[in-house]
RNA sequence: GCGGCCGUAGUCUAGUCUGGUAGGACGCCGGCCUGCCACGCCGGAGGACCCGGGUUCAAAUCCCGGCGGCCGCACCA
């Protein structure tokens, strides 16, 4: 018996929504082609997700390079976890991770040996294989993003981006500039990312090269509530949450927006809006709420920027439970570490409740003063200055009355003071950062398992007709010319409306109508010998089989209306159409 | 990366154990049928059997290596 993922493969290849890539050169594993229908739906999946997560929201939308220089990723923290030293048993071929192995066996290890260090440890312990007891064999770097160089100089490396939203973070400060300073501020880049998995093998569901829908949201996390929950309150959402799944449950609960904000389940509106936003997002696309989760992650499975993280996951017929989008607290550990590494003020302004008095205590060297004394040292000495900030140097003037640099040394004279009382309304802080996170392909992918059902030996792909690559078809009943000329006078009204017409013929109808169906177009239209003398044509959805006469020049309207998301019955008994039987 | 299973026209597959240079179905092309749910009939094209090496007079078939797929282990930050 084939699974459900097996036949939506086979249908995907066959019918051109993906299939694996490079296959005349044996194929690559992780990675993947979306074929003339795939690109299509994926982008209706797509659009469908601008209008919901950053048009509606009122947010903006970048693109960024996908290759950047390493400091971002070291920045980023990215270099460092993603990296790990593994050790392979050489008679059971187990793979572990040479610093847990070393912890389990109560050895202290530092941080970031490297894989000669661990060996030395390895045969000083004398650490076995815990699984079968064999030697291990040398340890080595185990490094999950893709690496290259930029330019012709083989010491310029560069990384291939594992997540869009590093662009998002190193362009926070422009971005904010931009806006004139209106804050908070929702950012969405859509775009590839790359992720050198170890072993892919679950088709378009694990790739090395894979399309990422984010959202980086940076708000003030003492004033979160940009986004209103009240109609929301009563919307439920399915939540296996830490506490849940450390009792032992892997069963999900119930709850209520309400519920999980008073429990605290969910500490931030804007992360819950999102998470409500995306089940909704889900279901537009057809897959139910009650075949939807969220999964709190747990300590050792967060990534290192992350305080707290839900998964949404969906079902699947062969996988189980499978992440489809991730919603993050990504505190403000981003923004501060590149505001660290690139020696960049990344701030935004917060108003103070209550002014306050601040006491400005500043020295500023008085460049005139000290080229006069020491002519010969003026560059050295300004540039040692620099090091320090202007409280700094006060501070440090104040406690020894003077200042050494290089054999220079400079009292109070030296330097104007400012010692001033100010009235502050303003302070600055470091934004904090909530991240839902799409899986393209992975949604996509779910979409055709959602849609994929069997009439008798007949596959029909019942997508929602407002995300249907193509969203109608037309057919002569039979191959001859008059009938075509009609049919092709139809096609040319739609695609005038600007819809994708499917248009074939010299098959028995059936024929034709079985693969329109498998490729989910909605609705058909068939030109038969009544067209010649009433110019009507019969109308036929996709997954009813149902039938009803229509006037050729109402053809138009009726694809309209269905792609708008009214029904196919709806339509039909609004329009008075004559069944067909 | 390890173990098990697998790789034959576009697709699905028979043949592999017991070596003798490939057969079917669907699809595709042409013709008839003018038929509203993969209609029926006739004819046709399409294959160095995943790649490389070995054994043999002879390899899709046996042996070794590689690549790829599925399942399990590990991995999925």
């Amino acid at each position: 018996m084939m699974s459900k993922a097996d036949k939506v493969f086979s249908l995907a290849r066959r019918r051109g929504f993906f299939w694996p890539a490079y296959e005349i050169y044996g194929g690559v594993s992780g990675f993947y082609v979306w074929g003339p229908y795939g690109v299509l739906l994926k982008r209706k999946i797509r659009d469908l997700w601008r209008e919901l997560f950053v048009y509606n929201l009122g947010f903006f939308e970048i693109d960024s390079p996908t290759i950047s220089p390493y400091i971002v990723f070291e920045a980023s923290g990215h270099v460092e976890g993603f990296k790990d030293v593994m050790v392979t048993c050489k008679s059971c071929g187990k793979k572990f991770r040479a610093d847990t192995l070393l912890k389990e066996k109560g050895v202290e290890v530092e941080e970031g040996l490297k894989p000669e260090e661990y060996l030395d440890l390895i045969n000083r312990e004398g650490i076995k294989c815990p699984s079968c007891g064999g030697s291990l064999g040398d340890p080595d770097y185990f490094m999950t993003m893709f690496k290259t160089t930029i330019g012709p100089y083989s010491d310029a490396i560069g990384f291939l981006r594992p997540e869009t939203a590093q662009g998002m973070f190193v362009e926070f400060k422009r971005i904010y500039e931009v806006f004139r300073k209106r804050f908070p501020i929702g950012i969405a880049q859509i775009g590839r990312g790359f992720r050198n998995e170890i072993s892919p093998r679950q088709g378009v569901i694990r790739l090395r090269e894979f399309d990422m829908m984010e959202v980086e949201y940076f708000f003030d996390p003492e004033n979160d509530d940009q986004f209103d929950l009240d109609e929301y309150m009563d919307e439920t959402l399915n939540i296996l949450h830490e506490k849940l799944i450390r009792e032992g449950g892997g069963e999900y609960e119930t709850l209520t927006v309400k519920e999980i904000l008073e429990r605290g389940i969910v500490e931030h509106k804007s992360m819950l809006y999102f998470m409500v936003l995306a089940q909704r997002f889900l279901e537009i696309l057809g897959i139910p709420k009650s075949r939807q989760r969220f999964r709190e992650k747990l300590e050792g499975e967060r990534a290192h920027y992350a305080r707290k993280v839900f998964d949404q996951e969906v079902l699947l017929d062969k996988w189980g439970w499978v992440e489809v989008s991730g919603h993050a607290d990504r505190t403000n550990y981003d923004l501060s570490r590149h505001a660290k590494y690139s020696g960049e003020e990344i701030a935004v302004e917060r108003l103070l409740p209550e002014p306050k008095t601040v006491y400005i205590r500043e020295a500023y060297p008085e460049p005139k003063k000290i080229k006069e004394q020491y002519p010969d040292k003026i560059g050295l000495v300004m540039k040692e200055l620099s090091r320090y900030s202007p409280s700094e140097l006060y501070k440090i003037l104040d406690e020894n009355g003077s200042i050494e640099v290089d054999d220079v040394k400079l009292d109070k004279s030296f330097f104007r003071i400012v010692e001033e009382e100010k009235r502050v309304t303003v302070e600055k802080f470091i934004p904090h950062v909530v991240e839902p996170s799409f899986g393209l392909d992975r949604i996509t992918y779910a979409v055709l398992e959602y849609s994929y059902t069997e009439r008798g030996d007949r596959v029909v792909l019942s997508l929602p007709a407002y995300i249907a690559p193509i969203e109608a078809a037309v057919y002569p009943l039979l191959d001859r010319d008059d009938l075509k000329g009609v049919a092709a006078s139809i096609v040319r009204d739609l695609e005038m409306a600007g819809f994708r017409v499917f248009y074939d013929y010299g098959d028995s109808i059936g024929r034709l109508y079985a693969r329109g169906d498998e490729i989910g177009i909605p609705v058909a239209f068939t030109v038969d010998l009544r067209s010649l003398n009433d110019d009507t044509v019969t109308v036929r959805d996709r997954d009813s089989w149902r039938q009803y006469r229509i006037e050729i020049n109402r053809v138009v309207e009726f694809v309209e209306r269905l792609v708008e998301g009214e029904s196919f019955e709806s339509i039909a008994s609004s329009m008075g159409l004559e069944s067909v039987d």
